[in-house]
DNA sequence: TTAACTATGTGAAAAGGTTCACAAAAGTAT
DNA sequence: ATACTTTTGTGAACCTTTTCACATAGTTAA
């Protein structure tokens, strides 16, 4: 029911696996690609965990979610684990995002080539400012918001990033639910409303600020 | 031990807060600003949940942990109970904060205002490229990360937002903590070091893309 | 080939977070 | 005033996630 209570996206056969141990497997696949540039040919949980701050049977017990990928007594194979990371995440391929609202962070997001590297190709622009609309931005035209839905379609994307001020991002996730995406990352703060078959995830600096404002009023014990 | 884990700081009397229910103060916040614009005097539990899409349990705990706020067969005050969360979350003050990598994803936060309006000030900014140091970037004159623990210093900077490149992040973190900061908000994909006694907060979008792309190709049952 | 290590994979236990359920307290209507 | 309704605040129950602990299986060295 809340969006950080207990989530699970899907199973593996039948199990549910937690937003924690994606995220943690997103950590990982990062972290092994250091270690492949390093040279390093195997790594073992506690290393892993190590360098990730946790304990080493969470590691195991993450990876053992999807497989066993490692050998006893000597570890885990970097290279084909961090294949193996990109495969459950799904980033062993191209994604086509679009972008919509290209004014100041998105005009950042739409460069950032952390992105591209790892799949998410931006490959469509939209904007509602005429001053913006034909221009070229990194080598891709903004388009129109107003064809936004038959645009989306034609192009073939399959996520969207949402950039545009918070008193409009309702009316624009509609449109781009109306064109059949099923995922979403809305850097707007508002509570926006989906469809249950819709991926949504918010992101949301203001929290993280927030969040250390706390710790330091509260002057706070760190954890461990 | 996992910055993820069962992560809470401080405690309020004897009670250990949670990572999750902090978070949420920041949405009840935001949220009540909107109820109060609306002209609404009272929330209850139930109407706050609706809107955030949790339990009214979780609500009515969630405040607990800090006090009594409510009147019973009424609901909570709403303009009352938005200040009791600025007063927990530490926003009903000003925060002096500093920047530093005024590049792409940089230059997007020193100009979002609605940081600002949280009592986030961004009143220095840092840059090792000449072409940028001294110029002026929205009112905010850059200043040479050479003299980084000297001036964080001097302005009596109390939180960093760091948006470097990953390769460099470490070296200006150990600068920062140097210069005495215990809060640290970083957008370089990096697992960087920090002392105990310093909070560290990672923003890192890849993430939730990644969250989105393994949640569409294991097309998983979205929660509730 | 054997002995001594090392490290995985996983049930079970422990810890943490959420929801339930209800007494208590206040509002509302008559 | 009294009955009835509404809604809070909170221990207890429940559910999830993390950590423990160990059998198992492979490596390494002599
Ligand atoms: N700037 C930041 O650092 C930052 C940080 C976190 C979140 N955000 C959020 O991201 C969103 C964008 O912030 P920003 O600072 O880039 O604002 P911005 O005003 O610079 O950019 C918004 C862009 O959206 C376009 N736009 C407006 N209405 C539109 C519509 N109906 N259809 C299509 N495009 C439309 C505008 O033309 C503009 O280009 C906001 O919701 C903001 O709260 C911004
Ligand atoms: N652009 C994005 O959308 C985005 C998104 C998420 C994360 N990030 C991360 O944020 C960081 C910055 O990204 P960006 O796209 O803004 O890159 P950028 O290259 O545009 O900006 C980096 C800035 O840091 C400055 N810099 C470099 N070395 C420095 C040093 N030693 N001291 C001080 N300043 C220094 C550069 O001069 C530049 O102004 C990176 O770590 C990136 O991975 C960026």
């Amino acid at each position: 029911m809340n969006s950080n209570t207990y989530s699970t996206v899907g199973s593996f056969g039948k199990k549910r696996i937690s937003e924690s141990t994606i995220h943690r497997l997103s950590r990982y696949y990062r972290t092994l690609s250091v270690l492949e540039k390093e040279g390093l040919q195997t790594v073992s949980s506690k290393d892993l965990a190590k360098r990730e701050k946790l304990t080493p049977a969470q590691v195991r017990k993450d990876l053992s979610f999807f497989g066993s990928f490692g050998t006893r007594g000597l570890g885990y194979p970097v290279t084909e684990l961090k294949h193996q990371m990109a495969s459950i995440l799904g980033i062993d391929r191209l994604w086509r995002v679009a972008l919509i609202g290209v004014g100041n962070i998105g005009s950042a997001l739409v460069g950032y080539k952390e992105f591209a590297r790892q799949g998410f190709n931006i490959i469509k622009l939209f904007d509602n400012d005429q001053r913006k609309i034909g221009s070229n931005h990194k080598g891709i035209t903004i388009s129109d918001v107003r064809n936004l839905e038959r645009d989306l379609k034609e192009a073939r994307i399959e996520m969207v990033i949402i950039a545009v001020p918070a008193t409009v991002a309702q009316y624009i996730i509609d449109d781009v639910v109306k064109a059949g995406i099923k995922a979403i990352l809305n850097f707007a703060p508002a509570n926006l409303k989906v469809p249950n078959d819709v991926f949504l995830r918010n992101e949301n600096m203001s929290m993280e600020l927030e969040y250390l404002s706390f710790a330091l009023v509260n002057n706070h014990a760190q954890k461990k």
